[in-house]
DNA sequence: GTCAAGAATCTTGTATGCAAGATATATATT
DNA sequence: AATATATATCTTGCATACAAGATTCTTGAC
């Protein structure tokens, strides 16, 4: 039995929650999840410790663990601080970008470009989520980074409900090449401010959605 | 005996880390918390994998757990993080502070001038951290207060060092005096600004520090 | 038939035991 | 004497065991 196993779990369960393959609010059973990976609770204990860190999941105290579930409120304050992230990420960006970094960058958006021409929500998913990345690596700063990267992490699970709200991906590409402008002149403050635009509506158009499925719900809840 | 001994231990570790009590690079010895606090290894063991988290400690796989040393690279990065976060705080501060919160603004910054006055670095040590924790909460963004609170936890075992730098207190006392001008006016691009430079000033600071104690331990270790 | 109280069951939190990797020590070799 | 190697010891990572709080089910009263 060779050592480290927690570190497996947390990526293998990072990944089913951001994937969406668990829903947030979903509770995971410490029992069932040993099972099946096959090693006992210990490890998943830790595991669990390590995403609710990271924002992934919640810890209530002797209830158990559940994946993330944010209310209105938290989420559009999670997206405000992912807002002002981002905007701080594109101001450094636009100051410290490297040959490297821009063409990391550019792929990056014509990966954007492509998904949007063949109209592939999924594609465009991932593309977004790698133009955004390659500008938080552009700040020349691992801790921003990193930092940037976890929130991204945490906020996928929302992001996910988006995909098909319709002309969402015309109009984010058309905010990704306006921040791509202003990021190659150069324009730091530009580019902080376009990015804090774009991220926030982001936010709260994902909140309209919300708001929207709750109304949804409680209409069929009710009269059932 | 009665449940959650972990939230217990992480505090009080945290308060030994954040107060100096546990140096950077310093050795925690599973074991011997465990003694230290009467409980087994598996509640100590959970603390430090959420203090890891939080960026206090540093866990090394088969190796143990260290107080994190930031290197410089690291630390530098890090204040840089810390001053793009506070600049978004100040900026919404301005935006939305109520009169609860000038209030308390106005107490911290009070404590921060007596502190000056009567030359007690220490109390303006936690006057300094008062200040800066209520604009985080001016914000009115729970997500962002809190994770700026974290921050600004990891990085306080490093602000101490700091604390005998000639001149100071005087010099942050009317930085903070400048940002509260600001704030008072609703300028948030201003206060933003200004607490920005305030941040990162303290992490170049800090930087010169550090470099004078390494060159002052090589000189010390070299020759003997 | 609904609601409340109590018991049975389940799940979490902590303790303990054991195996494997890491560190320290002793020995041998050059 | 210094270095490399083998061995002993220590520490971590994981599995298992058990106690206490949470949940569910049952039973009784209204």
């Amino acid at each position: 039995m060779r050592g480290e196993q927690t570190p497996r779990l947390r990526e293998a369960l990072e990944d089913d929650i951001v994937s969406g393959r668990l829903r947030p609010g979903q509770k995971l059973d410490e029992v069932g999840l040993a099972e099946r990976f096959g090693v006992s609770r210990t490890p998943i204990r830790e595991a669990l410790i390590q995403l609710s860190a990271s924002g992934l999941i919640e810890i209530r105290p002797r209830r158990g663990a559940f994946v993330a579930l944010l209310g209105p409120r938290e989420l559009l304050e999670s997206f405000e601080l992912m807002a002002e992230l981002e905007a701080a990420c594109a101001r450094l960006a636009a100051q410290r970008m490297g040959a490297a970094d821009r063409a990391t960058l550019a792929g990056a958006l014509a990966a954007c470009g492509a998904a949007v021409a063949s109209g592939d929500s999924c594609a465009y998913y991932s593309a977004n989520a790698a133009f955004h990345a390659a500008i938080y690596a552009a700040t020349g700063n691992r801790v921003i980074h990193g930092e940037a990267l976890r929130l991204q992490r945490a906020l996928q699970p929302y992001r996910r409900l988006q995909l098909h709200v319709p002309r969402r991906m015309e109009t984010s590409l058309a905010e990704h090449e306006a921040i791509m402008a202003a990021l190659s002149a150069g324009d730091g403050m530009e580019a902080a401010e376009r990015m804090r635009a774009h991220v926030l509506v982001q936010g709260e158009r994902f909140m309209a959605l919300l708001a929207a499925l709750q109304a949804e719900a409680e209409a069929l809840a009710a009269p059932g």
